[in-house]
RNA sequence: GCUGGAAUCGUCUAGUGGCAAUGACAAGAGACUGUAAAUCUCUCGCCUUCGGGCUUCGUAGGUUCGAGUCCUACUUCCAGCA
């Protein structure tokens, strides 16, 4: 497939989509590293960061979601963080609209925007223009789904990037981020979450929450609660891989081949 | 050394005469345009021209039309007595 994101504009009215510099899309499943290039990329193209992360966008959900720290952004703006309440209601259709919003914006300071993150639906509303209709919030009917075949054009400048690891390195990088999540930060993090909004709301629902409380309320051992959490963390990300598999638009490549990619893309 | 109990798919487990064998976890594949880290589906002894075929329940025999299930011995493990 093409390398190069499409950029010959179609008709008058999206000719602004086709023909704006491009927005650097970074995917890949949990725990690949995105954070760690995208903060390097935007660096030193100027980029701005735009976090499509289903679970990031909730206050108060830091550790136990991998949320980039102030200090690893390094100053580089990023945006679709602490967006509403655990208890708060958040769509793609939201998202979307957000994330549309945020990109002309970097745009109009002359920025390179970036979006970074693993949650398929987000990134998929995004590249393949998805209009949701009806009520805010309410779900469109089966006969209004687009099947696959539909979705295979990007609509506007977008350049694609999945991260891509052999399976048993991914497993292990999962394994060691785990084990550096369990702390004191995450268990305080969690007894705030749980005192303030239970499990009940679905943004809790979120596979380090659970089995970090059951451990702190003594119905499992933290040997035996990482290795629940490691299953949960290893199914999301292989639920995240089948769902980029069929987007042929991504270009796959190794971590450390992503940044000189991106640069020499850009710069030239 | 004697006396109980136990050995079943990667792991745990159901199973007391009709079974390729239950459930869970793990693993693999997949669907998914409105809370998506969600929700849902399929596969999971081996082979198959998808009709079936073949080999399995610690090991070796035995009883039975038929044994994971009953009997005998052996091996290993837990456990009570020594």
């Amino acid at each position: 497939m093409s390398e190069e994101p499409r950029n010959d504009g179609r008709d008058e009215a999206s000719a602004e989509k086709y023909c704006s510099s491009p927005c650097i899309v970074i995917l890949g499943p949990t725990g690949s590293g995105k954070t760690g290039v995208s903060i390097k990329i935007a660096k030193a193209i100027g980029g701005e960061i735009i976090s499509a992360d289903s679970r990031a966008i909730y206050k108060g959900m830091d550790i136990g979601t991998a949320k980039p720290t102030r200090e690893e952004m390094d100053g580089v703006p990023h945006f679709g963080l602490d967006l509403v309440n655990p208890d708060e209601r958040f769509t793609v259709a939201d998202w979307k609209a957000y994330a549309e919003a945020k990109i002309k914006e970097i745009r109009a300071r002359n920025h390179v925007p970036m979006v970074v993150g693993g949650t398929g639906l987000y990134i998929d509303a995004l590249i393949y223009d998805y209009h949701f209709k009806g009520p805010t919030g309410q779900k469109i009917g089966d006969f209004e789904q687009k099947s696959c075949s539909d979705r295979t054009e990007v609509k506007g400048n977008f350049l694609i990037i999945g991260i891509k690891w052999p399976t048993e390195v991914l497993r292990e990088r999962l394994k060691q981020r785990i084990d550096q999540m369990f702390s004191e930060d995450l268990y305080r993090e969690t007894r705030e979450l749980v005192e303030k909004y239970g499990f009940n709301c679905g943004a809790m629902k979120s596979d380090i929450y659970e089995y970090a409380w059951k451990y702190l309320s003594g119905e499992l051992t933290l040997e035996k609660a990482k290795e629940l959490c490691f299953y949960e963390d290893y199914h999301l990300a292989k639920r995240q891989l089948t769902w980029f598999k069929r987007n042929a638009d991504i270009k796959w490549l190794e971590l450390e081949h992503i940044y000189p990619f991106v640069l020499k893309y850009i710069v030239g």
